[in-house]
DNA sequence: ATCCTTTTTAATTAAATTTTAATATTTTTA
DNA sequence: TAAAAATATTAAAATTTAATTAAAAAGGAT
């Protein structure tokens, strides 16, 4: 899951950006509302979590002018005397929260976006016999157990997500990895390994393969 | 897809270079904007890529000129510090991005760019019953998945979108080879070959027809 | 701080695609 | 009909890309 923050204070959003990556997902940071708006425009974010009062453009006039073109769902976070008397403004907005707020709620209320947006309904993804649940983070195939690091995890996920289309390495890495993250190295083909080693490896059909020159596919046929 | 660069920068251009080789299109260079221009009014590029400080002429004043003749769309390279008092250059352009820049940013304005300027709203490509779906690389006859490499995959694209229409050779080779690739052997028949062999050899019904002459074509008809 | 696990890098090995080149086939035309 | 020209096919060489492994670095937990 990518997230964009947009956030001025650079305290909280640290403090957020931590929060999230704890639980693995990844996270942007615009600092003000035109950075954010820009952002947002030109990537695929998940989900944005802004920030109500910003310099240069307020996050709800953002989001206003982002969703003239792009549906990213979005969370303002306010302060509870802002609401009151603006109470309208948030109608752009899918959902908000009132400063201070418990950062679990935050992460609850991500969450539900995220499936809302996707409409997963807490479903879980399968491609054959292999089975991911997202909300236990459980994965099984032929009902045993598998046991993944984070990123293993996140990665399957990714190419459930997109099962049966074939997903180059830069998709990967847009999804897996923080904008910013510069990577020259092989990283993708070592997960892709792993992966195989552990849903693949003890199994007749192979559901993962390398399609050269163009990627990887999830897939069942 | 055919990509012109037209940056001085060797070091920026040879990374924008293989940036766009790995996820298959094919990027020319040119040094200046004299270069530039005598390269873009003489081939058919998708998309060109012009650092707005060039020597010789400048990124916009050769836009400009080449607007006159040819509409290809074109994405500037700015710095920053430029783009403030000189906005109205960028009329000319099509889009503009500002250095320091992500590389998926770029990627992703040149794709749009080039959706833009070929209305293509990412529809699946159909000759006869045989289907190509360029999102996820899949292409089926009759229903039947059929297996292609990344080079058989382009070449196969090319000729779906040139459906009905006899194309050479040298049409082929400047579509799916960079321009500097000396090819002076049979690289193309051998694909043309191996095509037939995997989308026309199981069927009774054969799309892919040669011209003596004159090209391929792929047809229903 | 230390240990353990995960993530990333780097080097090696393996494999498949791409290209070349030689040969075969088909079509044209003299 | 035979020779020439153009295209097809095939197999091998060259190149590119991916897989694997091991080690280093980073991150967490105790």
């Amino acid at each position: 899951m990518k997230i964009l923050l947009i956030e001025d204070d650079e305290k909280i959003a640290k403090l957020i950006k931590n929060g999230f990556r704890k639980i693995g997902y990844r996270i942007d940071i615009a600092k003000d509302g035109e950075e954010g708006l820009y952002m947002a425009q030109n990537n695929n974010y998940d989900v944005l979590i802004i920030d109500w009062m910003l310099p240069k453009m307020s996050g709800i006039e953002m989001l206003k002018e982002l969703k003239k073109t792009k549906n990213t769902p979005a969370l303002i976070l306010t302060a509870k005397s802002d609401i009151e008397d603006k109470i309208e403004g948030l109608e752009v907005a899918d959902d908000y929260l009132t400063k201070p707020f418990e950062f679990d709620e935050l992460i609850a209320r991500v969450k539900a976006l995220y499936r809302r947006s996707h409409n997963l309904t807490d479903n879980i993804l399968r491609v054959g016999d292999l089975e991911l649940n997202p909300e236990t983070k459980e994965v099984r195939r032929a009902g045993k157990l598998i046991e993944l690091t984070a990123k293993e995890f996140e990665l399957l996920k990714y190419l459930m997500i997109n099962k049966n289309k074939i997903v180059n390495s830069d998709m990967i890495h847009a999804n897996l990895w923080e904008m910013n993250d510069e990577i020259n190295s092989n990283v993708i083909n070592v997960y892709i390994s792993h992966l195989r080693k552990k849903i693949d490896k003890d199994f007749d059909k192979k559901l993962l393969k390398t399609y050269r020159g163009m990627g990887f596919k999830l897939s069942d046929e």
